[in-house]
DNA sequence: CCTTGAGCTCAAGTGCACTTGAGGTCGCAG
DNA sequence: CTGCGACCTCAAGTGCACTTGAGCTCAAGG
């Protein structure tokens, strides 16, 4: 009977390490949802925990919370997700991952040739222009969260 | 004779592929340096490029310009730094391009026992918790600089 | 000399993901 | 029923890395 109890904020805060603020503004951001008492506070299902804490992940895989309100939304509606369902949204980051994780490793196995030869001053640097663009007046750069890195 | 050339804001612009106005904000940072004209346009040393070159694939490895000023501050002053210099630097981001990228590994590799297991909803997850800090009150999120990503 | 594109400064704005603060309310133990 | 800790809203602030805009000056070709 434990499985039907709601959650308050701060229960929810501490079972997933996210805190109030970010809980509430996650709320806002339609990245999760409450019920309310009569007095207007907030309660959260137990499948909460699960879709907070896949935000987390989400998060260290580099993903906005746009992104990851987008992979939200398309969990069923109407039923509480199974693992399956979550399996799923999960699976879809590995190409991702391994586009990340390419990345890095050129970056680390290049640095010695690359660095040293003086080919960092050149427009055709592959460290430099990664996404195949010498030169291109790019906008700003993008972020890939890194918690507790 | 091109080697003592001086570029202006908009060559160096062009030939690092870094707007002028991000070049002005990394002067105000201090983390490159300029002569002026006597009408006060900015000059820039042709190791400039190379400097910017270094910021840039710095930030790709994940350092904020803090990081990077304080790397950039153990090149010689007096000198223009030799690729031996360039080198030295570059190779202290190994230990941090292999923690990111065992990181990331793990990442990948653990979605699929631990999503669909059941545990992304436990304190004790791996994936939730990397830096082994269960429900730690941690502060915002760090970024990782992820240009063109 | 004149024009014009490139450059200058300084203040303010942007985007993301939150946090902080002020001022007030709720809900449960005692 | 009272106290007080947890909760509420809303506006504003934070940090990073820049960009944008206004208003003005410089420098080089014709």
């Amino acid at each position: 009977m434990t499985s039907d109890a709601k959650l308050t904020i701060g229960t929810l805060s501490q079972r997933s390490g996210v805190a109030p603020s970010a809980l509430r503004f996650y709320e806002d951001e339609g990245l999760i949802h409450s019920t309310r008492t009569a007095g207007g506070q907030r309660r959260y299902g137990r499948d909460t925990l699960r879709r907070v804490a896949f935000i987390r992940v989400a998060q260290r895989v580099g993903l906005t919370l746009e992104e990851i309100r987008e992979a939200l939304a398309s969990l069923p509606e109407r039923r509480t997700p199974t693992e399956k369902d979550w399996g799923r949204l999960a699976r879809s980051w590995r190409p991702r991952l391994d586009a990340q994780i390419a990345l890095l490793e050129s970056l680390r196995d290049g640095l010695d040739q690359c660095i040293g030869c003086g080919c960092l001053s050149l427009k055709s640097c592959a460290l430099l222009n990664p996404g195949d663009r010498a030169g291109a007046q790019g906008p700003g750069p993008r972020y890939l969260p890194l918690r507790n890195g």
